[in-house]
DNA sequence: TCTATGACTCCGG
DNA sequence: CCCGGAGCCATAG
């Protein structure tokens, strides 16, 4: 009976391992689970997430940088102002650059 | 046990 | 280039 036994606990993992101003996509998470179809998986379980402080939920966003999940947020502009306070820059719930701020769970994965 | 849902992603028109 | 629909998988009711 482990922590990864879940699923939910295999993102909850991934997203705590996500550096500070750096940002990754559901699918990517998924795809370190051995589901790359079950992105929405791990956004289900970042819903459960909530009130988990350790997991910062607010660094995972769509493939396309967007902050499909700020809507589940204290606050509608907590997610944003969180990725803000890091440095990573957001237009219109949208990470600007993404790519720069991109981080690959797979590459910690690879590591273990 | 079965059905519905969802903080996604991909493909087609 | 923009919009819409289907797939996928695990959890909750």
């Amino acid at each position: 009976m482990s922590t990864n036994d879940n699923f939910f606990e295999r993102v909850y993992e991934i997203a705590r391992q996500i550096p500070y101003g750096k940002v990754t996509s559901y699918g990517a998470i998924a795809k370190v689970l051995g589901s790359a179809r079950s992105a929405r998986m791990v956004g289900w379980a970042m819903n459960s997430c909530h009130g988990r402080e350790d997991i910062p939920a607010h660094r995972v966003v769509n493939r396309n940088g967007l902050l499909t999940g700020k809507h589940h947020f204290d606050g509608i502009n907590l997610m944003q102002q969180l990725l803000e306070n890091e440095g990573v820059a957001v237009k219109n719930n949208q990470i600007v650059n993404l790519e720069h701020y991109f981080w690959n769970p797979s590459e910690v994965k690879s590591q273990e």
